[in-house]
DNA sequence: TTGACAACATACCGGGTAGTATGTTCAACA
DNA sequence: TGTTGAACATACTACCCGGTATGTTGTCAA
């Protein structure tokens, strides 16, 4: 059952596809995006993709699953985490934000698609992959509304609408896919900081108290 | 010098187009958007776009301009306004967010307008037009920035980076764009308390202090 | 009454794109 | 060594969309 070369050859041109695409729909959307394009930037044509994705929109499909999948593996390991909720919390909101980071073009295109998804901008065909894809993503924004939770029982959160707080939370976390950018000469620590940073905003956010009203 | 019957019903005709331009925008993005789908949504032809517009992009950067006009209009009240920082930017920050409740399609146009920009995706000769739109955009910004700076020097906000304070600040008083649409029998103070969320959100990530470390 | 023009609608064209049909090459068997 | 099929490239088609060119209608001013 051990895969052969030839397995391996099409699993790694099907990756260079799947990078190459999210970078194409990152930087000009899911429409404007076209299967030249992608072809394009890896130096192949149409056939090479057509050989390996039936469609553009599963093209898609695969890059969002893709994207989702790398998500799931980098918060595995807080999975029933034991101690304080917030711990836990700042764990697994710093893991999140440097994976954003790390895989911005795949991240870009979940967007894309849950954005796509929302305005119904689906055909009916793909409308079981999406929803199947969507449900993916919605497990992985449980854990965090889980966790989420957790800190507003154990005290440390404050929060009126749970939802809303929710949705605050992500856009904050998941901002640095627009805002973000490498710079020359940065290290690894540098961009610690900032995620440090995201995540200290976030934390700040949710357990506010003060209020200077209108 | 006063406008006659036809100016005004040129104008009307004009702002029409505008809002179903917007609502497109919004549902299907700037490419997937024909000049076809805004006439019909308003039961018109090519014909009465392309006499008001001269291209789609032209199209499009009339609405960016339109969404920031009433930004800059909402926002007009607070210029030069005395006493504490935090007070003016607590108001500022509630009359965006109700801003972006409000006129959510102009306001998802212009955040389509920024992404565009950013990616460089536009033509040689819309990029004066848009380098315009995009300072008419960073302008408001600064009213902003200013004040968030004024905050930090009042010592009532804290943050390292202040470019990511801004960013994040911005993400989440803009964020009602991405995940608000009405309830039904939703009233005016349901909508005051959702945007109060959201100012309190971004002032507690703004002053944080506490902090639980990695 | 009549021209003139604004405010559209209709008809059409050219370029780009998703998808397909058909080569072509080359590695792994039998 | 011949054969098969994976992994592409090439050539082509049908369609959609931005833009234009050309009607058509109602209104106002002289």
């Amino acid at each position: 059952m051990a895969l052969g070369v030839r397995e391996h050859v099409a699993d790694s041109s099907r990756i260079d596809i799947l990078r190459a695409a999210a970078c194409c729909f990152m930087e000009r959307g899911y429409t404007a995006t076209s299967i030249d394009d992608v072809a394009r930037r890896i130096g192949a044509t149409k056939g090479r993709i057509y050989h390996h994705f039936p469609s553009k929109a599963d093209l898609f499909a695969e890059v969002f699953r893709h994207g989702m999948d790398i998500n799931f593996e980098a918060l595995a390991p807080f999975q029933g985490m034991a101690g304080p909720a917030l711990v836990r919390w700042r764990r697994m909101a710093k893991t999140h934000v440097l994976q954003m980071i790390d895989t911005k073009p795949f991240q870009r295109a979940v967007w894309i698609g849950v954005e796509m998804h929302l305005r119904g901008a689906t055909t009916p065909e793909q409308r079981s992959v999406f929803n199947e894809l969507i449900d993916y993503r919605d497990r992985y924004g449980a854990q965090f509304r889980d966790t989420l939770i957790q800190c507003r029982d154990e005290g440390v959160f404050r929060f009126e609408n749970p939802s809303i707080a929710g949705q605050l939370m992500f856009m904050t976390l998941n901002s640095p896919i627009f805002w973000y950018s490498p710079r020359t000469g940065e290290t690894r620590s540098d961009i610690e900081a900032i995620a440090d940073q995201v995540v200290d905003y976030a934390q700040g956010g949710l357990c506010k108290e003060q209020g200077t009203q209108t």
